[in-house]
DNA sequence: TTAGTGATATCC
DNA sequence: GATATCACTAAA
């Protein structure tokens, strides 16, 4: 069953959680199908979170964040990654879950590489998407908390929040 | 531990 | 126009 846009149109603290065992379909241009089980995500939450790129206030690149529920955030990071987040929440209210892992990739960008995710899906919806979308197989996660990596620029208050989201059955 | 890489934001 | 920054990876 394909996740509709109820799903992701919900404070990113819930959807976060929620993504983990969720299947993530994403279709090549050759028509081949990658299925990856997604097993671990980020919440990045409004304006007041250090961490969020949306912190720093209303920008081209962070509009979207800004926009509607089931869109896909893509961004070169250091030059050579792209990482793969998710919008979600109200309209106005900045928030977004990042894709960190999933089965048998670890880390961000190779997630991102393997599904060749470039910045041409930056803008485009899980919801209704021939390449991109995520299906729930009625799988159920134990979920385990912990805080989010690589973000040593964000205020204390931030760093130690419990928002990043890891199935226990895996690692 | 460090180099590589390029879009973005921020400073001229 | 210039430069500092960055939610990472691979190689050593």
């Amino acid at each position: 069953m394909k996740l509709k846009e109820d799903f992701f149109h919900r404070d990113c603290l819930e959807v976060a959680p929620d993504l983990i065992g969720k299947v993530l379909v994403r279709v090549l241009d050759d028509a081949s199908e990658i299925r990856v089980r997604i097993t671990e995500t980020e919440s990045y939450r409004g304006e007041e979170d250090t961490a969020c790129h949306a912190s720093k206030g209303r920008t081209p690149r962070t509009e979207i964040l800004y926009g509607d529920s089931g869109k896909i955030y893509v961004y070169l990071c250091y030059g050579i990654h792209w990482l793969m987040n998710v919008v979600t929440g109200e309209n106005e209210f900045p928030q977004a879950v990042l894709f960190r892992c999933g089965e048998r990739f670890n880390g961000p960008a190779k997630l991102t590489k393997a599904l060749e995710i470039d910045k041409s899906f930056n803008g485009e919806s899980f919801i209704e998407n021939e390449r991109i979308w995520i299906e729930d197989d009625g799988y159920v996660a134990k979920i385990k908390t912990a805080p989010r990596v690589g973000i040593n620029y964000a205020t204390e208050e931030y760093r130690v929040k419990q928002w990043r989201f890891i199935d226990k059955n895996l690692k």
